[in-house]
DNA sequence: GCACTTGTGAAAAGGCTGTGAACGCAGGCG
DNA sequence: CGCCTGCGTTCACAGCCTTTTCACAAGTGC
């Protein structure tokens, strides 16, 4: 499995250096002489990203600590001249992952650049291609799709993918903000609304094909949850009058008429 | 959230120097002069594990490769003196995380450590799931609410972390300031009685599902504190009359109806 | 008893989510 | 080349839930 790195730098020596490096290990390299738009590095869909911030001048703190929040999970190297330790410390502290100082053996930086990327896809991807199931619902990742039966859902790669993320965590709360980072990539802009936009196309389709069945729970000021429970599983408290009410009726297909679904939001929790 | 970090190195001035930043940084550090079998390592949970392979001799690389292949999810950190390329590129391809030269400011050092467990953690759980008990509570951060056996309280997310606070700091008085501050974020204004609200609702919700347990006591002019405390502890001093309150009647839900719920104030000591 | 603190219920204010639709962008097709 | 279609994003608004605020009752300490 290859790295996929970008190197902001102007130190042409040093870029061909590692480039020729990067190239004989299969890696994919990108270079730029300036800044680049941390949007723009999203596209990328890098590894690491490597950087002196020497040619960012009084820029580069700011621009260093933009790409850090935004990109959590790309590894970032600085690699520049003379440092002192309280200049690494605050960049270390402010989200750098590793700091070298030039002149630098490439094959250090190659090694380093590994050591710090293993750390990222280490916990992630790996075992994604197993199925899931959940309720009525099959989860098939080599499909990137899901089923009720033999039916499939028609989810976009985005619906996809937030449903996965949100079956793999099954019956954990995620903040929005985590949801966000974990299936666009990068953070989430204040007031974005795209998450709850998805998971209405996903309750959409689940409601479709699998109607007796809730699997997407609202949690009030924090995120969502994905549980499947069968619909019609409402409190007794909640009920106009009988006494408990009878088991023999688990579900109540006419209490939840198609015109207007209710989603059960649960506070806080 | 503090680290827990242990370090293997027979240099004891740096070990001093680290150990102090470590204490006034709130982080646990444990620390042995010699090689730790890498079974005695998981019982420690370790965020990160500093070492000094000199002291290894031979032995070095096999324990590295050793620690590194059977905790992976373990920081690894080498902090010694002179290396080669070769060693550094060896060592942070076998699994090591950073490779550091002493002497090192031990700034440095905490803010490297830091990296590099900022990267672990982040994909993985938070440290900060881990349920608490209390009483006949459960309180479980993963899903942002408090249960009594599988009955959630339906706490809001504000009550959730009010009741979580209270709940980490148990048995001890917190001032409502202080309160405010951790809850909301920001210095509480005067006169604001959020935080008495908040404790009002949550002892409804806390008496509506166990009853028999009082949790959250005030502290006239200071604050609350919380204590699982069965019900029934009424000091007899209090009782109309009657000698020592009969064990067998833990609970008296007719003395406490609905209506009036007397809250047993402690005064400011 | 007086000054102050805390408990309580309810109203007001504020914020969050569900929802439908418009917008912009890209690829496919005539 | 332009149109169409599918997809993702953004916007506005309604409705509901939560949080804050307020006034008053009850309790505490001096």
């Amino acid at each position: 499995m290859s790295i996929r790195i970008a190197v902001i730098d102007t130190d042409s020596g040093f870029v061909t250096v590692l480039a020729k490096r990067a190239e004989a290990a299969g890696w994919s390299l990108s270079h730029s002489s300036g800044p680049v738009p941390p949007r723009d590095l999203v596209a990328l869909k890098l590894n690491a990203l490597l950087i002196d911030p020497a040619l960012l001048g009084d820029e580069a703190w700011s621009y260093l600590e933009r790409v850090a929040s935004m990109l959590p999970e790309l590894a970032l190297v600085v690699v520049t001249g003379r440092s002192t330790v309280a200049q690494r410390v605050r960049g270390l502290r402010l989200g750098v992952d590793d700091w070298m100082t030039k002149p630098c053996h490439p094959e250090e930086a190659m090694a380093r650049v590994e050591a710090v990327s293993r750390r990222h896809t280490h916990g992630r991807r790996e075992v994604e291609s197993a199925p899931l199931t959940a309720g009525e619902l099959e989860i098939r990742p080599d499909r990137f799709q899901a089923f009720v039966g033999k039916e499939p859902l028609d989810l976009t790669r985005r619906e996809f993918e937030l449903l996965y993320l949100l079956a793999e965590e099954r019956s954990q709360v995620l903040e929005r903000e985590k949801i966000y980072q974990r299936v666009w990539g990068y953070a989430m802009a204040h007031g974005d609304r795209s998450v709850d936009v998805f998971v209405r196309k996903l309750r959409q389709k689940l409601e479709k094909h699998s109607p007796s069945w809730s699997y997407i729970h609202t949690h009030f000021g924090i995120g969502y949850r994905f549980e499947p429970e069968p619909a019609g599983i409402v409190k007794e408290e909640l009920r106009p009058a009988a006494g408990p009410a009878p088991l023999e009726k688990q579900a109540d297909p006419e209490s939840q008429s198609s015109s207007q679904v209710v989603h059960k939001t649960f506070t806080a929790g």
